[in-house]
DNA sequence: CGGTTTTGACCTGCGC
DNA sequence: GCGCAGGTCAAAACCG
């Protein structure tokens, strides 16, 4: 996975296309028009790339909550903001919890799956301030995605879920993932980048935009002109969307921000 | 038979 | 340095 500093998809590898003819009139508006648009996509891209769209990049909203529910602490936030304006940040691990109702079905053995995306279980341990063991998940896409999961019931109320999600996924969830790898087991190996875009018939993936100059993929100027077209745009925006809907924890982290913005706006009557 | 889960052992960090 | 607790490893068991 590329670490993002040479992401292809950034307006300077973009603008090329569109910046070489000085001649017609109003040229410049519209480059310009053009210019902030393909640094909101590149920015959107980017965080695809990095697995988790990135809330604040895409909203363009004063959306705290949503970060805040994501990952607590303020430097996050502040990586956000940097990610958003197109800055290459160090990739920190974030820690979030979250707490679900257990169904009375749920064993330990099934907790990994219930956020969409596929787990296994690594390791189970009795911790001291818990009498219910707490159980070790990494991600199925392990070591290509670094992200781990631990799921305790609550000491205090069994019907209570706490699970910790430590890092991001870089690939999209299972049920949507195109499967490269070995489909009668449903565990692809290695497939991070699993977007397809297909603007004009043909499948563009988002591998391919990555790399370079290899000769049986598509050159990158054929894809840097398909970048560029409405067509194309509209339908990364359609991926992102549907990306997002069914992304639980990003619909839990919305719910959050709505519930709070709710309540920032009528205090007094909820009180 | 291959992938997944279980579980005891081992490793590591931290406080005393 | 020692003990404790959390986290990870890896061999064996299990399952489809």
């Amino acid at each position: 996975m590329d670490d993002g500093s040479s992401c292809p998809t950034d307006s300077a590898g973009l603008l090329p296309l569109i910046a070489g003819s000085p001649t017609a009139e109003g040229l410049e508006e519209k480059l310009r028009r053009v210019r902030e648009e393909n640094r909101r996509l590149a920015s959107t891209l980017g965080a695809i790339l990095a697995g988790r769209p990135d809330l604040r990049a895409l909203a363009r909203a004063p959306a705290s909550a949503v970060t805040a529910a994501w990952a607590p602490s303020g430097s996050a936030s502040n990586a956000a903001r940097e990610e958003a304006a197109g800055v290459t940040v160090e990739p920190r691990p974030k820690v979030r919890t979250v707490c679900a109702r257990a169904e009375p079905a749920d064993t330990d053995a099934n907790l990994g799956v219930k956020d969409g995306y596929q787990w296994r279980k690594y390791g189970q341990k009795v911790t001291r301030d818990n009498p219910h063991p707490r159980s070790y998940f990494r991600c199925a896409f392990a070591p290509s995605c670094p992200v781990k999961k631990k799921v305790q019931r609550d000491a205090e109320d069994r019907s209570k879920l706490v699970a910790t999600y430590e890092g991001e996924h870089n690939h999209a969830k299972s049920p949507e993932r195109e499967f490269v790898g070995n489909e009668s087991t449903g565990y692809a190996r290695s497939q991070p980048c699993s977007v397809s875009i297909n603007p004009s018939g043909r499948t563009i993936r988002l591998e391919d935009m990555t790399n370079h100059g290899s000769g049986s993929r598509l050159d990158l100027e054929t894809i840097q002109r398909e970048v560029v077209t409405p067509e194309f745009q509209n339908l990364l925006l359609d991926k992102m969307v549907n990306s997002l809907k069914n992304d639980a924890d990003f619909m839990h982290a919305l719910t959050n921000a709505v519930a709070e913005r709710i309540l920032e706006n009528f205090p007094a009557r909820l009180s």
